[in-house]
DNA sequence: GACATTTGACCTAT
DNA sequence: ATAGGTCAAATGTC
């Protein structure tokens, strides 16, 4: 790697490196869950920036990284066809996890489904053994904003009050309430990130989701969009935060600010490139790799193995 | 009419 | 061959 791509690398790396420092000391002393929160997040975005620079910059797919826990099966599908085409297939780590939510009797309508996050259901399988069927959901925002964030929901056998949910992926979407709980908490992140004054943001802001009401319906994505900015709409937030902590969250934020960076021609060309390229590159005009990253896990890299 | 859900068909990993 | 996951046409809802 050049020296010209190499040193926003090392920057990045370092302030990973002092933020993590930072939350240790932290951890000796009386420490608020927010402040906690937002050193996690600052972290997660600096290495997931490092990270994507890396993917980015060295086409190192075949090199020893492993995020968290991956399955065997079907959560890694690694090098393939590499001699036909001297194309590498991308290593595809989504990360996975599971919840148990219990309904109160009466509220299975609203039940586990409201998790602040705006899901569609695409499908529905009886699965062998189990009494209930299992339902499959994406993200609302797949088309539009390439989310690629799953769930499947199933309700317990032992306990038909208990859902089962599975999360796969992280959501790179943005979502109103995670929008305005960022902007509210990562002052430092607005700071680096956009230059603007905030008026401006503002318009900018409007303007980068000014797409989603241009079909003129009432969608879920209007409602999780009010009209408009920094709404705070008090969709279980705090469950939201449990369900999906820093790592989707600040990676939304992340790119949503190199949104705001981007001239006008750069959004609307962005924002085709959105919509048309399916789920295949939702999110490479931004320098963030769709590959999701567990940060759950230990993360082995050796960065050696890159040419620098 | 637009969007969400349902459900049988199809695909893929084991 | 089978089970789990996804697709997409049909249907429902607003």
């Amino acid at each position: 790697m050049e020296t010209s791509k190499k040193r926003p690398l090392i920057n990045e790396l370092t302030q990973g490196k002092e933020l993590t420092n930072q939350l240790k000391d932290y951890l000796d002393k009386p420490m608020s869950a927010e402040t906690c929160e937002f050193l996690v997040e600052r972290i997660l975005s600096s290495y997931e920036k490092a990270l994507c620079m890396l993917n980015k910059g060295s086409g190192f797919d075949e090199s020893p990284i492993s995020f968290g826990e991956i399955s065997p099966t079907t959560e890694v599908s690694d090098v393939a066809d590499s001699d036909s085409k001297n194309v590498f297939k991308k290593r595809k780590t989504i990360p996975k996890w599971s919840e148990q939510v219990k309904v109160c009797s009466g509220t299975m309508v609203e039940g586990p489904l409201s998790d602040g996050y705006s899901w569609r259901k695409y499908g529905q399988k009886d699965i062998l053994g189990a009494n209930h069927p299992r339902a499959y959901y994406r993200c609302t925002h797949r088309n539009v904003q390439g989310c690629l964030a799953t769930k499947q929901v199933q309700r317990s056998d032992g306990d038909s009050s208990v859902f089962e949910i599975t999360y796969r992926g992280r959501h790179t979407c943005i979502q109103a309430t995670q929008l305005s709980k960022a902007l509210e908490k990562t002052p430092k992140i607005e700071k680096e990130t956009i230059h603007d004054s905030k008026p401006t943001q503002k318009i900018h802001m409007e303007r980068a989701f000014s797409f989603k009401s241009s079909k003129g319906v009432n969608t879920n994505e209007d409602k999780l969009f009010p009209s408009f900015l920094f709404d705070s709409t008090p969709i279980e937030t705090e469950k939201l935060e449990n369900l999906f902590y820093l790592g989707g969250d600040s990676t939304a934020f992340i790119t949503f600010n190199h949104n705001l960076q981007s001239s006008d021609s750069d959004l609307s060309e962005m924002m085709n490139s959105r919509t048309n390229s399916g789920t295949n590159s939702p999110i490479g005009d931004v320098g963030f790799s769709l590959d999701y990253v567990d940060f759950n896990g230990d993360i082995l890299f050796d960065i050696t193995d890159f040419e620098m």
